[in-house]
DNA sequence: TAGTAACCGAGACGGTACGTCCCGTCTTTAC
DNA sequence: GTAAAGACGGGACGTACCGTCTCGGTTACTA
């Protein structure tokens, strides 16, 4: 599921080997710099300066500063991914999202919309972060809403995908459009609202 | 309604008075540049040049480039708000959300999602095309709702503004987040799942 | 006579004029650190420093760094050739070469040398300091050997082209090739065998 | 008389020896790229590419790129350097010089000037191909010089570093420093000149 | 015939300079 | 005062080549 921006096939031996200490040292200071300054500012010299790379070594791995930064983001984030299960599809959710809004309002989250926006010119760099981090929270989500029709508190003809869109879609809305932030009532009454027309007797 | 980014005119009277024929230059330049080349790609430079307009004066009138191509974009769209009023909320609903989807899907709408990702950067910018693109738009949104609200089609405590979000924001997360497109089937199922959960019997 | 390198025909007069200030900056900066440090280690981005200028200025005005260095060096010397007139065709051209030996093993002449080498690889320039410093003193000469030959001291149909290189050569020569300095023993010596071969009687 | 680059070689003995035939790929691969693309243009990536030997290889026996391609070009120079002696001292030298002047202008001889000029920066180059290309030279033309005194055409007490100084230089300065070629009219007469200044009756 | 020292290819790496691009400001003259 | 023309400082970009290094693997003397 993982997919990883470049790590050339592990197998090749000939030649001196890639240092780990090098790759980690940029992605250390580009991180840094993104947290301090913000994706705008971060700037591919300021990250050689700052991990004792030459340019050169960071363009020979990265095509360019989106995905240094953005694998960057990816290397901090040790992000074990928790899968809610407590029964009920409402509190699931409700796990889910609020986690998820925690995080994105959070310093290090507020990166998730920068990269959002700079993937709008960057179709590639879209591509990546969709992979690597959309997709595997979908994939929880896909998973709490089949548990939900297995028990039956869901309709059997249930479009999930939608279903999801359905209760992550005003997040990102409020964040990107909006500028706002959403608390737990929102989430919690979205969350109801939305339930009613996904259950069995609808 | 309508907030303009610059006007500051009204009461001078000094001096020679600005030139409407350049401003219009600029205008009908830089949109046609933002066709052109999208947002990243249009330069001041090549507004002045193409518009036949010193770059001083562009930079007397608009604080930047955000600035300029927003206000083209907005001098473009002739932008008559038709508010639809078929006496059913699905129907006005679709009516708006479809009219919304083939623009934003259009070659001239695509601008719009280059502005929301520059905004992400630029509060200045988000506040603008906020309060000219988006706060129309939800005050049109606002109306159909209460007026199904008045008929006794929706709930008489709902959470218009959360309505607004459910209907709209799957749209944007799609766009923005997907990169897919949505079609008239999406729509039409996306509406009818929000609107059990908000109508008057659920 | 004067051939300059840039400065695009003064009749401009819409638009900022372009600063003398800045020019000589540039230029004073490109000189003082050729004397410093020699032409290899000048460095565009060295000049624009010394000289709180931009790279970009520096571009926009010289093609490159070999440019605005020779330009450099010409704008130092204030180089007011000297004619030597001495009634003895000996006498000045021993003046115009032992002037010319000492200044180019001075600090200041021995850029001559290294413009000489990187015009080598760089045909544009090699005209250039051709058109600048050595057709001028070429033509010194040529004065010099026709008044020897209007006094009757050299013979009528004497080649003054080959005379010249006959003079100026074993300088350039032993510069360039041996790496050796020549004293004024050797300029004498030289002067007396060559003008056997150009008198009158010989 | 022969100075080599490098040999070190001579007295070890221990682990495995130099391969022969990776030297002669880094010189045969050095040569041609001189040829192709002049010394500015040769790199040390390209040569390794070429040959098919790792960098490291190259520099462990070459100082760098000026000592690679000045040994490619004695290496592929096999020069035997041909001693005029027609008993004419005029015809020695003819036949000296415009055997220098035709290698000097063909393709594989205007390595030479760019050696020159590479010189100008690195007296290590200049020494070393002082050593190797003009001492040779001017010690064929102090034989031809003393042979001509010996039969009593030159001045006994001549100057035999000045006479060479004085036939080749013109050679060098036109090539350098005027970038002109010269032909076999322009040294006959150049012979002829000097010669006038050297002879036993002048 | 086994060790071992030196050789060698592959290629990663730090460093330094290059020349370009665009931003937003400033400085002229002309109207 | 408005405007065109265009010079300018600033700052980042991505590229190129240098010379050094670190691997793994090879080769041929010497013990």
């Amino acid at each position: 599921m993982k997919i990883l921006v470049n790590t050339k096939t592990e197998g090749n031996r000939l030649g001196r080997p890639r240092s780990e200490k090098t790759r980690k040292a940029i992605l250390v200071a580009a991180y840094e710099l993104l947290q301090e300054s913000g994706f705008k500012n971060v700037t591919v010299d300021g990250i050689a300066e700052k991990s004792g790379v030459s340019k050169a070594t960071i363009y020979k791995w990265w095509a360019n500063k989106s995905a240094v930064v953005l694998d960057s983001f990816f290397d901090a984030s040790e992000l074990m991914l928790q899968v809610p299960d407590t029964g009920s599809i409402e509190e699931d959710l409700f796990m889910q999202v609020s986690n998820l809004a925690t995080f994105i309002y959070s310093d290090k989250g507020k990166a998730v919309s920068e990269f959002i926006a700079e993937g709008q010119f960057d179709p590639n760099m879209a591509n990546e972060y969709r992979q690597r981090y959309f997709f595997p929270r979908r994939a929880i989500s896909t998973n709490i809403f089949e548990r939900a029709i297995g028990r039956g508190e869901l309709k059997q003809d249930l479009d999930i995908e939608m279903g999801i869109d359905l209760i992550f879609s005003p997040l990102f809305y409020r964040l990107l459009i909006m500028g706002e932030h959403i608390d737990e009532n929102y989430i919690k009454k979205l969350i109801s609202y939305v339930m009613i027309g996904l259950r069995t007797n609808s």
